[in-house]
RNA sequence: GGGGCUGUGGUGUAGCCUGGUUAGCAUGCGGGCUUUGGGAGCCUGUGACCCCGGUUCAAAUCCGGGCAGCCCCA
């Protein structure tokens, strides 16, 4: 790695999702990509993350079927008129034509409310909250990028119904709030929610609220939306309960979707530097990396201590990798893991044997401090101030990226200056 | 959606324009020696022309199509 972030975005990104063993994109099938375990990992915790913040706000999980046949799926008229152009279909199964086609989800609406309907009759049966952390495929027809557009993308899906407007729309505003926590607060990464107008608000919603971050170049990112459904699915879709007036009305409903994916490419791009990805502590595969480093005559004594350095760390919980490799030297060693993000660097040496102490140097500057082997709890302190500090750093870059434009050349101007209308 | 570019061992590349040798180099990987406070070194082995078609005595090289990827602009 030797891009220069700022002046080389597109290339810096491209060149770490290899480097860094991120994703690999030689499956050979346009926007399908390998997330490699590196990548992965991390994914998954962001996930586990996210859907502890859902279920704290009484979300519960839920599985849907990868198809949808086409006969829900067609049943709101501007849903399918949105997304007809992008649906990936199953015509065929073994040697058989399918008497109906079946779309691969792109998008669940249609999928889960059929059901949503069968199990509501009165209003003891709302609200229903319900999420799942899954893929849905969309045949996209512009340049895909990895992890930014891809035909099949890793989201996570909340779709909600209530018997009142006023619930559904308190939704929304909770579906911003659960974001800002989850992506903002835990994954470090800043954004700003918009109203879209109307040409750009999901297909068969009343309003869509969407989150955008901004990525180095100065482009944004669409991350997260939340749409207030209103009762546009819950019609076609019969989709009713009896009220306590005694009168049936069809529910209120909303939809939420965080694009994991993106929010993931988000997060590299906000943290990352021209060595290469800087992960939160939190998130980390491996949190602390050892590497020893000796001579011939101190190697014994040097391996032995950074095992019970290992050890220890290990008994404390983090996640460690003792880069005991003989090939390589240490220098390679720090660019490695430098490459791959990992947070904190643990050097053993003969002097640090010797003391019985630690030299724990930070990911995002190099900073070294010693530290005792009994204090060795205060790596996850330093790791926590680490991610704090580069938080407050992007939100102080955010900040600075927005500008309040009073008229058409200062909106201009900030734009061609990478900002972000405020 | 528009424009530009690329595809050669696992990776990065030379060769392509001007068709013809055993497809060169670096790195990685296996083995051996040696080495460790910021990407060490020597020896040895291994491994490649994206796919289909065309032109030609002859194609990595020229032409057409496909697939895949990169960059820029909307």
């Amino acid at each position: 790695m030797a891009l220069p972030k700022k002046e080389q975005f597109s290339e810096w990104y491209s060149e770490l999702m290899k480097e860094a063993e991120l994703v690999d994109l030689r499956y050979g099938v346009k926007g399908f990509i390998v997330i490699r375990p590196w990548a992965m990992y991390i994914l998954k915790k962001m996930y586990s993350y996210y859907e502890e913040i859902l279920e704290q706000y009484n979300h519960m999980p839920v599985h849907f079927p990868v198809v949808i046949p086409e006969r829900y799926l067609t049943k709101e008229k501007e849903h399918i008129k949105g997304f007809e152009g992008e649906v990936f279909w199953i015509t065929r199964a073994g040697f058989n034509e399918l008497e109906e086609r079946l779309a691969l989800r792109p998008t669940s609406e249609t999928a889960m409310y059929p059901m949503y309907a069968l199990w509501t009759s009165g209003r003891k049966d709302l609200p229903i909250k319900l999420y799942m952390s899954e893929l849905v495929w969309r045949y996209e027809t512009k340049a895909t990028r990895p992890l930014i557009r891809g035909r099949e993308f890793w989201w996570i899906e909340a779709h909600c119904a209530f018997a009142t407007k006023e619930e559904a729309e308190a939704q929304v505003r909770e579906d911003m709030l659960t974001a800002k926590k989850a992506i903002w607060e835990t994954f470090g990464v800043p954004f700003l929610f918009f109203k879209r107008p109307e040409w750009d608000k999901f297909a068969g919603a009343d309003y869509t609220f969407a989150a955008d971050t901004l990525m180095p170049d100065g482009r944004v990112l669409q991350i997260a939306t939340t749409h207030l459904l209103g009762q546009n699915f819950s019609r076609p879709f019969e989709f009713k309960f009896m009220d306590t007036d005694g009168k049936e009305k069809y529910a209120w409903q909303t939809s939420y979707g965080p694009g994991m994916n993106r929010i993931l490419a988000a997060m590299i791009s906000w943290f990352g530097d021209d060595k290469g990805l800087i992960l939160p502590f939190h998130l980390a595969p491996v949190q602390v990396v050892i590497v020893p480093i000796f001579k011939d005559e101190s190697k014994k004594k040097v391996l032995g201590y950074a095992k019970e350095v290992e050890g220890k760390l290990k008994a404390l919980g983090y996640r460690v990798e003792l880069d005991d490799a003989e090939d390589e030297t240490p220098g390679f060693k720090f660019n490695k893991w430098e490459l791959k993000g990992v947070p904190i660097r643990v050097e053993v040496g003969p002097k640090e044997a010797e003391a019985k102490a630690l030299t724990v140097v930070r990911r995002d500057n190099r900073e070294k401090q010693q530290l005792s082997l009994e204090e060795a709890a205060k790596i996850e302190e330093i790791a926590k101030l680490m991610f704090e500090e580069m938080r407050k750093k992007n939100e102080e870059k955010m900040r600075s990226s927005i500008v309040d434009a009073k008229n058409w050349d200062e909106l201009k101007k900030g734009i061609e200056e990478g900002k972000i209308g405020g």
